[in-house]
DNA sequence: ACGCTATAGTTGACGTATCAATTCCCGGAG
DNA sequence: CTCCGGGAATTGATACGTCAACTATAGCGT
């Protein structure tokens, strides 16, 4: 499957544009968490780790799990999960039916900020992304991103809305 | 300059619309600074820092100046610079024409070492982003891109292309 | 039983980002 | 002159991410 034709350069308008969606990006983002952590003092990680265990049975998920669901590296997650229970947001149990797990807890102040966070920080992607869009744009940023995800090799084999 | 309608929250849809944005953009991000420390063992800051002074007068910029050029806090940038001396990749000087003033100057390892990335990186931004996209979803990311900086209160007044 | 490998999780080192506090020196008010 | 305010830059503390190294144990083959 190819033209070997991607020895070329970007044009300089490419690169603009290039820059404009991940400077872009990168600001919206530096926004949402610099909100998140005014109003609720969780960070990003935090918040992400909490909505995982806050939908989960027993508000509770095995590391491994957490880890693959929420996408992130083993090392990276028992960090921030240290990071995490030192401020009493979650506790870790080493799990009695698995011979190697270790459950991850939300505690009850843990799921408390969640949720007084989650509400917030909602209307702030709302407010800040959703509505800068047009519905039609909406549909353009979903079509691009599939189609980036997919040229860079993530979303294995999901079903093309078809 | 407002029916006040903000106070919503986002449908579950444009949720996942968010979710896919931001998360398409940071495997970008890491995906292209990952290519940029095998190929030249230089940072993403590092380039923009390099970019910069690669194009100054001298190689040589105030470093007040470029914390504007390239949008960094100054603590940032000191903290970057201090790395980057480290490694020989620029030096400070104190300034001789402003009372207080620090020159950043590249050296010419660190030009070297940013020549040599310049051109792969450059690639890979276009297999990676360019290539994914059809013109018409590039002239949709740019004026996105616009949109939302626009909204964020970014850009000042800029001009808009017309 | 022995050793091998694979898996789950942790740890340490290092680079990076942000914030608050600090240093240095200027230049103006008294 | 001395004190004070303010801008430029640095510093230290803390949080975050990544990589490589490490621990511990279960399961397997011989």
């Amino acid at each position: 499957m190819v033209y070997a034709k991607h020895r070329t350069m970007p044009t300089p308008v490419q690169l603009r544009i290039w820059r404009d969606y991940i400077e872009t990006a990168e600001a919206l983002r530096t926004r949402l968490t610099g909100r998140l952590q005014n109003e609720s003092s969780l960070s990003s990680g935090d918040y992400q780790v909490l909505l995982a265990l806050s939908e989960a049975e027993q508000h509770t998920i095995r590391s491994s799990e957490l880890a693959a669901m929420i996408g992130w590296e083993r090392s990276r997650l028992s960090h921030h999960l240290g990071r995490m229970e030192k401020r009493q947001l979650i506790r870790r149990i080493p799990c009695a039916d698995a011979v190697h797990g270790i459950d991850v807890i939300a505690t009850d102040p843990g799921l408390e900020l969640f949720r007084a966070g989650s509400v917030p920080h909602l209307r702030a992607v709302k407010e800040i992304f959703i509505d800068a869009l047009s519905p039609e744009q909406l549909i353009q940023v979903e079509d691009i991103a599939i189609v980036l995800r997919r040229h860079l090799g993530l979303d294995s084999e999901v079903g093309t809305r078809e």
